[in-house]
RNA sequence: GGUGGGGUGGCCGAGUGGUUAGGCAGCGGCCUGCAAAGCCGUCUACGCGGGUUCGAAUCCCGUCUCCACCUCCA
């Protein structure tokens, strides 16, 4: 079997081949830290989360990249009196961190900050003003910008000439050759702190966002890696910049462009300006963080994900429904595990065929809620073996998508023994007292004790020989 | 104006020529003392108009409409 991957730059799904066999290398771009993650930054590192685990199923050695941009105009702009910019950069960055962490987001192989790639970035800058497609401003100032001009396959990946691009003339040339022309160096400006301030040939300054992902993913992956991956509002101009900046400067490059869908809030894609963003904690909040994996994960990932928001609250909807369709998994797995039989399997056919397939997780979802039905076919009729030789399959399969529920990853952390030894010590004598009523008949007596129970939030299931309970 | 992606049943969400996507919700049944859970069955589809074909959600033409990008953005 062979992993298939739809390359945005050929518009064409096609079998991954890697510039070192049996090896992968993924460099994705990472957030700009200067304010709260919202849920689409979330999404677009899943992705790549599980792009990877995908890979490393396959038997590859893989490696992620994904860069911390910590020096950017708004990053500057954020930054407070009491709050210096890398304070503030620092502080996002773990904020993503955690948030990451809580839907169980891999760390990265390397997770380089812009910052500590400076020299390789002006190495870059200096080679693309020898090989003519850069140069320094005209305006007496340290700006060094791309000269697209001088380079005729500037569009490429998105498929624009530059002709044809939205006329950008009454823009602000700062001693530009052409308006579409980029800027790699910054000039420092009067109000700019030093702490954000470096020599270059060309004056102080600092980079330009475009030449930081060009320079970070050469140093770690290489002057050719195999995935350049990001959310699909960076494919222009941002990854066309940056294709445009390494192919200039001799560099081979992605291979493959992998852009993940948008998230957007009632049709619209979130934005600062609107004030429409939905963050990280507030989704985060709402349903267990393993579900919120699940329903980051269950469309594919090209595809837009929409979330409702009405009077600034989110909406259950699609949210309760991944919550349903994911307890129905997990409540199939508590029911297997009664079997007591323990059995090991590897992940269906039609499955792996589904992620191999551009990771197409809707169908490999679909898979695995079949797995749910048969094996819970099985249980209804008592036969055990097969019953639990689905749930080792469903077991294999959430693994693989990081959707364990017994990974230590979900673990609520704050649960204290002695408490639930109390709680299964009461229910459970009144699971009995229940048992007993209903023995003799007495449905209002045992009728009661379940009800006192639900008022709990404490569910009864009434199974052939025991009753089991859970917390709703 | 340019580029790219959509419009599928009550809802979410797959599907590039013919056979059930999957989930949520609804209805009927089995099971149950009654429930719950589970299982079985089942209703509401492919924006619109043409065309090609034995046959189209799927191909072609036209058309309406939504979204993203072209400016910082995962």
């Amino acid at each position: 079997m062979t992993v298939r991957i739809y390359d945005s730059r050929t518009q064409t799904v096609d079998d991954f081949s890697p510039v070192v066999p049996g090896e992968v290398s993924i460099y994705v771009c990472g957030p700009t830290v200067q304010s709260a993650p919202h849920i689409g930054h979330v999404r677009s590192a899943l992705v790549y989360d599980v792009w990877q685990r995908w890979f490393a199923f396959r038997g590859y050695r893989t490696t992620l990249v994904r860069n911390v941009t910590d020096i950017d105009d708004k990053v500057l702009a954020n930054a407070t009196d009491n709050e210096s910019w890398f304070a503030l950069a620092y502080r996002i960055e773990r904020e993503f961190n955690d948030a990451y962490r809580a839907v169980g987001i891999l760390p990265p192989s390397y997770e380089p900050r812009a910052t500590g790639s400076i020299p390789e970035m002006i190495e870059l800058i200096g080679k693309l003003i020898d090989r003519g497609h850069a140069y320094p401003a005209g305006d007496g100032s340290s700006d060094v910008y791309f000269d697209v001009r001088s380079w005729p396959e500037y569009g490429v990946l998105t498929r624009q000439s530059v002709d044809d691009m939205e006329d950008a003339t009454d823009a602000d040339p700062r001693g530009k050759r052409d308006p579409r022309d980029f800027a790699l160096w910054k000039s420092a400006k009067a109000d700019e702190p030093e702490t954000a301030t470096w020599n270059s040939p060309w004056g102080p300054g600092r980079p330009g966002w475009h030449i930081e992902c060009s320079a970070m993913s050469r140093k770690y992956l290489g002057d050719e890696f195999d995935i350049h991956g990001g959310g699909i509002d960076l494919r222009f101009p941002h990854h066309e910049n940056e294709l445009a900046q390494s192919s200039a400067a001799g560099l081979a490059f992605a291979r493959v462009w992998a852009h993940n869908g948008a998230v957007t809030v009632n049709g619209t894609k979130m934005s600062k300006s609107l004030g429409n963003s939905i963050y990280a904690d507030e989704l985060i909040g709402r349903v267990r963080p393993i579900v919120v994996r699940y329903f980051l994960l269950a469309p594919h990932y090209r595809s837009m994900i929409d979330v409702r928001v009405i009077e600034g609250q989110l909406q259950q909807g699609s949210l309760a429904e991944a919550d349903a369709a994911f307890g129905r998994i997990e409540d199939f797995l508590t029911r297997a595990s009664g079997t007591g039989i323990l059995a090991e399997a590897d992940v269906p056919p039609a499955f792996a065929a589904a992620m191999d397939d551009d990771l197409s997780t809707p169908q490999a979802v679909a898979v695995l809620h079949d797995t749910v039905r048969a094996g819970n076919t099985a249980l209804d009729r008592d036969d055990a073996q097969a019953a639990a030789g689905s749930a080792a399959e469903v077991l294999a399969m959430l693994r693989v998508l990081g959707l364990d529920p017994a990974d230590e990853q979900w673990a609520d952390g704050g649960t204290d023994s002695a408490k639930d030894a109390a709680l299964a010590t009461l229910v459970e004598g009144l699971i009995r007292d229940r048992s007993d009523a209903r023995a003799a008949r007495d449905f209002a007596r045992a009728d009661s004790v379940r009800d006192a129970l639900a008022d709990a939030g404490i569910a009864l299931e009434d199974g052939k020989d025991s009753t089991t309970w859970s917390i709703a």
